[in-house]
DNA sequence: TCCATTACTAGTAATAATTCTCAGCAACCA
DNA sequence: TGGTTGCTGAGAATTATTACTAGTAATGGA
C-alpha cells in the first residue's frame, strides 16, 4: 500500500479496521456483515462508508470482491486467487482446502480480453443446508 | 422438459418464447436484455414474466444462471457447465473457445458440500473497453 | 360439455442491495 | 496559517429483483 497509484490515499482509523476486521476472519463477509464486525469497534461508522472502503480496497487488490451466485457480494481479506465453495441455499462462502491448480489461459486464447484473473467456484449445497431438508 | 418434476408445467407462448431467444443468441443477456428481446415477438409481455421464467427455467436446469461478478445476472441458453470470460468494466461475458477441461473436486475435499457443479469465469478487460481508455 | 382447479399472465407495488449527494471535519502542504 | 483534498456520517436516490393482485386460459374429471 505505497506505490504511486495510492498517492493522496490516506489510511482512515475507518479503513484500516474494515481491511483488519476482513482479515481476520475466514468466513467471507457480505458488506452488512462486515458493518456489524467495524460496528463493534467504531459504533458511529456508516454503512456507507463501508461500502465505500471494500469498493476502494478491492479497487486496489488489497482485498477481493466475490461476484459470484448469491444475490449479495462477499469480500475475501485474501486478495490472492484461489478457489471457493459457495452454497447454494444459504449463499455462505467457504475456501477450497486444497491446492487445486488454478488453470492458465494462453494469451492466444483469450480473445482479446487483457489483464485475466481466474475465478474458480464450486456451487453445491453445504452440510448444514442438506441437513435442513433434501 | 417432460420428467416427473415439471408435472403440471405448461409451456406458455411467453415461456416459449423466452427460451427460444436465450437459445439463439450467443450473447449472455441480462433479464431486460431479454426482456427487450422477447417484446420484440410479444409486446404486451412483463418484466415480471421474463424474470419468474428464467427463475423458472434455471430452476429446472434448462438454462443456466451466472452469477458471475457483476451486478445483473446473466443468463446462457446453454446449461452445460462451460467456462466463460467477463469483462469487469461492461460486464460482457463471452463464451471461451478454449476446451479447458473443467477441474474435477475429489469428494474427500469437498468439505461436506453436495451436489457439486464448477464454474471457471476469467474476469479481465474485454478488447472494446481496453481500447477505450486505458 | 360443464365446472372446479391450477398455471400462468400483465401490471404494479414493495424490497433489498448498493451507490450517490452533501455538508462538515481532519490531514497535509505551501 | 490558510487553502486544498480526502474522508466521514447521514440519509436520499437508484437499480435489480421479487411479491402481490386480479384476471385469463389450459386441464381434468363428473
Amino acid at each position: 500500500m505505497s506505490n504511486d497509484e495510492n498517492k493522496g490515499a490516506r489510511l482512515s482509523r475507518q479503513r484500516e479496521t474494515i481491511l483488519d476486521e476482513l482479515r481476520k476472519v475466514k468466513t467471507h463477509p457480505t458488506a452488512d456483515e462486515v458493518y456489524d464486525m467495524v460496528r463493534k469497534i467504531l459504533p458511529r461508522i456508516s454503512l456507507g462508508t463501508v461500502y465505500r472502503n471494500l469498493d476502494f480496497l478491492s479497487g486496489r487488490g488489497v482485498v477481493l470482491r466475490l461476484g459470484g451466485a448469491g444475490t449479495q457480494k462477499r469480500f475475501d481479506g485474501n486478495p490472492a486467487a484461489h478457489p471457493h465453495l459457495r452454497c447454494s441455499v444459504c449463499g455462505r462462502v467457504d475456501d477450497l482446502e486444497w491446492p487445486l491448480a488454478l488453470p492458465e489461459l494462453p494469451v492466444e486464447q483469450s480473445m482479446g480480453y487483457s489483464r485475466l484473473r481466474c475465478d474458480v467456484e464450486f456451487v453445491g449445497v453445504c452440510p448444514m443446508c442438506a441437513g435442513r431438508d433434501s
